[in-house]
DNA sequence: CTCTAATGTAAGTCTTCAGTTACCGTAAGT
DNA sequence: ACTTACGGTAACTGAAGACTTACATTAGAG
């Protein structure tokens, strides 16, 4: 699995709210920095290090603008998650209804 | 967005690693709690709180089988979560896209 | 060259939360 | 009824990490 490990580290760095809120501004448009922060109840070095941890798993890139680091989202972490998520729905759901027809079996 | 909500509590409890390892347990077959934390490095108890998160978080449920409690994935909440990701996949590639292309136009 | 704007980095604090042990309830077997 | 197996809950501990306040760095304006 080539993106395996990129779907575990997006998943794990989703996992944190602020981090989501991020994610879901940049989803509607790249944004730098100070805007992020400005919209958000924590400070901007705060919103620095969550960045670099969604940096890091792949889910955002940034661009240099001049003195401005244009963050936007990287669809690669996106995908990898997105196909990790496919590959254990389908699995699950196929479990799913061999447990519930067994079960189903099993009751008189 | 009906199941937003869930996504959401879905994406924070798939954030921490022993709760991966165990939603990915259940994805391969239902497991009772004792056989689930004899796969894993951590106590029984510990299984059965993050258990409790994964069930707060729509993305498995339980059904009693005699003293037992027979864990198993919750397709709703693994659905709700492959929506709400593909939404943003599709919604943040067009952002992406303008911005690439906005970019690519500014320069000489 | 200086001043300001925008951001990354370091060090420290404080909260969150995963994990443990101990205890209690419940269901089936003998 | 007694016992054994299974699992949820409570209270506590410890470590991971989110956040803050400095300080350092880089880029353009004047």
């Amino acid at each position: 699995m080539t993106h395996g490990n990129l779907a575990i580290k997006a998943l794990g760095a989703l996992g944190d709210p602020t981090r989501r809120a991020i994610f879901e501004r940049l989803v509607e448009r790249p944004s730098p920095v100070g805007e992020l922060a400005a919209g958000l109840p924590v400070s901007r070095p705060a919103v620095s290090q969550h960045l670099r941890v969604l940096k890091d798993s792949g889910l955002v890139t940034e661009t240099a603008a001049g003195a401005r680091r244009i963050y936007h989202i990287d669809p690669r972490g996106v995908g990898a998650m997105r196909d990790w998520l496919d590959a254990h729905w389908t699995v699950g759901l196929d479990a799913f209804k061999a447990f519930a027809d067994a079960e189903a079996g099993s009751l008189p």
